[in-house]
RNA sequence: GGCGACAUGGCCAAGUGGUAAGGCAGAAGCCUGCAAAGCUUUUAUCCCCGGUUCGAAUCCGGGUGUCGCCUCCA
């Protein structure tokens, strides 16, 4: 399979390290407010990249780190009166719910910046020992000009970088361009070397990267805007440190645009997973972001999203057989279309247009057509299991459907009974009265040679 | 200013040399008591100009426009 590698700005084949082994980091979120469609769309890309390489056969070890020490958690933390940890965790908790919500895989592997620091004060003493970083007034800091690859994945030339460097109040930097490996901290701090103090960011991913995966791995993923500064950074830290090759495939996604305009936090154009949940679903969103190339931008809109909420009807709508277990998928035309479509640098929508000629055929009749579509659009993290309703939602339906007509039923079955009887008596009256209480309750009915179902809209 | 990307029908989008996948929306028809779902049919010469070639959306050069990164950011 192929992949586009930021590093070298080509699409490559992918050759892992070890022989049908992946080991892939992420990116992870700074836990301290609401995921937002930005964040869903990355989580999104890298879970279909890990589902596929499971799918390929890859025995792949995904790590999606968790950074709780951050600025903006300890000033959350003092403006509500708490501590970094219950904010960290608090939010921890509401990204899990949202990962899991837009039907993402757990990672294997969710290390914690916390967790880390032992590691992270390692990395920072090897860079001291070799030269590459420097303490002062207690803070460390990475010699940028002792690297010379520096500039290399973000493509900036150094003199170029040198004019947009800033030094904060407070910092005693050599070099205006280096950055900081830990910073003075008394109050929120860890014990090290340099006294109490917290690790920078970047560092951050270097340690749990290397602790959990090793000093070189396959696949470094995130936001086409971590290239730079973040990711520049760990490749200086981490091959400065482990003095071997970090990275080596570098994948970065394009951003969710709202207005032509990037949606960030800081710009507050955002919506988050939650509000978007409420009016679409897991298999929509998804749908949204994967009839695009993962590094293209994506415009959202909610046009866009109601295109692909009926899209994603379309495709859950083909016709349903029983899944055939024993199939050998591997002998048809649209699962070799599927598999050439995702090793060409996850070209999802190519994917995509096959799923729905299997759409076709099953609606068709083709025997193998429904079975085929439900593999592949499982390995995109499509779910056709029907939304089902929970007793107390039934129920509440069942009594807005009573009060409609008039008279009450304890169950779908006993109105569709109703309706049935009406439709034999030519009673269009009754049978259209009843399919239009339903429909206002969000349930709509289909009728057909073997009967009638409901389902919800 | 430096660097990187993008420009295909009403909308979204695939397609890197041989005469334009797919989805959404629209129209017509079939099916249906009416619907829903489904089925059938139907809408493009690819931002502009020049070049290479027997042949270009696809390669090269020059424009125009849009977006992103340049130390908070997925």
């Amino acid at each position: 399979m192929k992949l586009h590698n930021s590093y070298t700005n080509q699409i490559e084949e992918f050759k892992p390290i070890e022989e049908n082994k992946v080991k892939m980091y992420v990116c992870g979120p700074t836990v301290y407010d609401n995921a937002h469609l930005g964040h869903a769309r990355c989580y999104i890309t890298w879970d279909v990249l890990y589902r596929y390489l499971k799918f390929k056969g890859y025995d792949v070890t995904y790590c999606r780190n968790v950074t709780d020490v951050d600025d903006k958690i300890l000033k959350k933390a003092e403006n509500e009166g708490k501590t970094p940890e219950e904010v960290s965790q608090y939010w921890y908790k509401k990204f899990s719910e949202s990962m899991k919500a837009l039907n993402n895989l757990k990672p294997d592997i969710e290390p914690f910046a916390t967790k880390t620091i032992g590691e992270m004060i390692s990395i920072n003493k090897d860079l001291i020992d070799k030269g590459f970083a420097y303490e002062s007034n207690g803070d460390v800091y990475f010699r940028v000009k002792k690297f010379p690859k520096y500039g290399y994945l973000s493509k900036q030339p150094i003199d170029q970088l040198e004019s947009g460097a800033r030094i904060e109040v407070g910092e005693q930097k050599e070099d205006p361009l280096d950055f900081a490996l830990w910073k003075k901290d008394e109050k929120f701090g860890y014990k090290s070397p340099w006294g109490i103090g917290r690790p920078g960011w970047h560092i951050e991913c270097s340690a749990m990267s290397r602790k959990h995966l090793g000093k070189t791995i396959d696949i470094h993923a995130g936001g086409a805007d971590l290239i730079f500064p973040h990711h520049e950074n760990e490749i200086a830290q981490s091959e400065c440190a482990n003095g071997c090759k970090f990275v080596n495939y570098w994948l970065h996604n394009g951003f969710v645009t709202i207005n032509k305009e990037k949606m960030s936090k800081s710009l507050g154009n955002f919506l988050t997973i939650d509000d978007l949940l409420k009016n679409y679903d897991a298999n929509t969103i998804r749908f949204f972001i994967l009839t695009n190339h993962y590094r293209m931008p994506v415009e959202f809109s909610d046009e866009a999203l109601q295109a692909a909420a009926n899209g994603v009807k379309r495709m859950l709508n083909a016709k349903r057989t029983p899944i055939d277990e024993n199939l050998d998928l591997t002998q048809f035309e649209e699962y070799k279309e599927f598999v050439d479509a995702m090793d060409d640098d996850l070209n999802t929508s190519r994917a995509l247009a096959v799923l729905f000629e299997l759409t076709n055929k099953a609606n068709k009749d083709v025997p193998y057509a429904y079975t085929l579509l439900h593999k592949l659009a499982e390995i995109l993290g499509f779910t056709f299991e029907k939304a089902k309703l929970s007793d107390e939602e039934l129920k509440e339906k069942l009594k807005f459907i009573s009060d409609e007509l008039g008279e009450t039923y304890s169950s779908m079955e006993e109105i569709i009974e109703k309706r049935k009887l009406a439709r034999a008596e030519k009673n269009w009256d009754i049978a259209d009265k009843i399919r239009i209480a339903l429909d206002k309750s969000g349930i709509v009915l289909k009728d057909s040679k073997e009967g009638t179902v409901w389902e919800l809209k």
